[in-house]
DNA sequence: TGGTCAGTTAAGGGTCTGGTTATGTAGCCT
DNA sequence: AGGCTACATAACCAGACCCTTAACTGACCA
């Protein structure tokens, strides 16, 4: 029994699915299974059985669950307890929504760096929104940027107000229901509980009519070319539509306002860098770099899906 | 970070020793001397530093200690959850004193394995004093049985009254002073808090004049054959009392009572299991038994020097 | 019936863990 | 200075961990 399984099995049961917490763990999924299958073998006990609902808990992995996720909770304290006695780097690991991620995560939390008293180290990954309060309900990360959480254990906390428009080639101008339009979108259109994804769903876009782009600049630049339409919070894709390579394209339900959000653990239980970040994007500074980021840096400048596991 | 290194860095933390943890554990000194070195490597802090009065914590030991501890600790509860989920066999981890060891713990446990109404299953190691209150402590054992302890954290209840004597060669008379004679003990005449360790001390007896034997019977017998004077429970002596083997031999100090103790954590943080343990040992059948005991089982049948490690 | 999705199992390999014995080294005592 | 004690380190080794890719199984659905 490893915390690193110990780890495993709390992610899949909260998940409710081996492949979710193996990306989120940004590992293979046979690794997840594995670990998994060691806990199983060390306890002689299944743990978590496949039912039609995901990954559901027998008795025993009933019992353990909330006992692991302690262990896996002290783990992360236990890090942190003995770098703050040195007085040395706070480390400080943050998942961000993917469409976050693009524009302002960077200049964001590199702000908070430079303004941060001590010094602070970084790791940032990107996630789904499903996969957010697990993640920091289960302290694997400090903070999430993406929308709201609702969850008894988390503070989540408005940080923005942006609009969501749909955009798309000023020569092509679209007719019929928005339903039947090809969508262009970055990963965040596939994660139902993402603002992408909730604009989708309230078109009844279905999923054959969308495709996925690596990012939301690939997704616009294929929309400028008269591909399809795409999703972009408006102030965001301002310059191109200056530059009039993009349009606003009206629908039934955009302009619509969307909320980004911090998500951290309560007060009480987290930890001192998360919750000075928190108070840091309430400020005008991190407002101001919200409004006017930096032009699209890649996702790829953040760690795969998720940081590195914390133990080795 | 493993749970075994935590685990023996609480150890040492705890029992101001690297050589002290490694008995506690069963294990050489050098095997704990690298748990430590590799969490000391992880955390790149010292964790724990030699000192005049033993291994002392650094600042970064000290916030590290309580998680540590928590952790082991929840690593038992992880085991015995699943377990019990099952209605399996609970594990009943018990260290106890030497002498008691000898004569009245396997009895003592085997009563209370036929009579409880789930099966148990047993491992018991001997353990000093001072080991004790740090083994029930942490979770690395269940119950301790030996002299009183006194920790806020445990539940110390007596369970025997008994009487210490010195025994010696009928043929043979000592005269002067009992601390300049050959004392012939067992292995707790070397555990200053043990009942013979205070009776030795109480007699100012020099430890050039102690001779260990590997259990009492053998301590026992050299002493009927006239080679010097040993330590006994009076009631387990009886014996060898009654054939003219040994005679007591009358000192400043003894008869003197003893009492013996179960020890646990405190009733909200005690296995089920352990508790019933302790209810039963203070049951008249357990006083029986204890008042009659088997005629020496050997120590050796008992695990080393502490049960394995709980996790793989 | 065949296809797809999700989880499991198998095989292989690099790394870490955790144990041993033997040896070094720092501090303390006589 | 010499010796003792106790911790640290070296060298070695078996086994566990943890990752990968590839193949298998079972459920569900058209």
């Amino acid at each position: 029994m490893t915390l690193g399984q110990l780890s495993a099995f709390v992610l899949v049961a909260r998940l409710g699915s081996v492949t979710a917490a193996a990306r989120a763990l940004g590992v293979s999924e046979p690794a997840v299974s594995q670990a998994l299958a060691a806990l199983r073998q060390h306890h002689d006990d299944r743990l978590l059985v496949r039912t039609r609902e995901g990954m559901t808990l027998t008795a025993g992995g009933r019992r353990l669950l909330p006992i692991a996720s302690q262990m896996v909770s002290l783990g992360a304290d236990a890090e942190a307890a003995v770098r703050e006695a040195k007085g040395v780097a706070e480390e400080l690991r943050v998942v961000v929504a993917s469409t976050i991620a693009e524009f302002v995560a960077n200049p964001l939390l590199e702000a908070f760096g430079g303004r941060s008293g001590s010094p602070v180290e970084f790791s940032a990954g990107l996630a789904k929104t499903a996969e957010m309060p697990v993640l920091v309900g289960n302290r694997l990360a400090d903070a999430a940027l993406g929308p709201r959480i609702d969850d008894a254990d988390l503070d989540s906390m408005p940080i923005f107000r942006g609009t969501l428009v749909a955009v798309g080639s000023p020569r092509r101008h679209r007719g019929g229901s928005p339903s039947a339009w090809p969508w262009l979108v970055d990963p965040s259109g596939t994660d139902e509980k993402s603002d992408a994804g909730v604009l989708l769903r309230k078109l009844a876009v279905p999923d054959e009519r969308v495709r996925v782009f690596a990012n939301q600049t690939a997704a616009w630049s294929a929309a400028a070319s008269g591909l399809g339409v795409s999703i972009a919070v408006e102030h965001l894709v301002a310059p191109q539509l200056r530059r009039r390579e993009l349009v606003v394209v009206p629908t039934r339900v955009t302009p619509m306002p969307v909320y980004w959000h911090v998500t951290t653990a309560t007060r009480d239980r987290c930890s001192v860098v998360a919750s000075s970040l928190r108070h840091f994007l309430g400020t005008p500074v991190a407002m101001q770099i919200m409004r006017s980021p930096g032009s699209g840096v890649p996702p790829s400048r953040f760690r795969p899906p998720v940081f590195v596991t914390i133990w080795s």
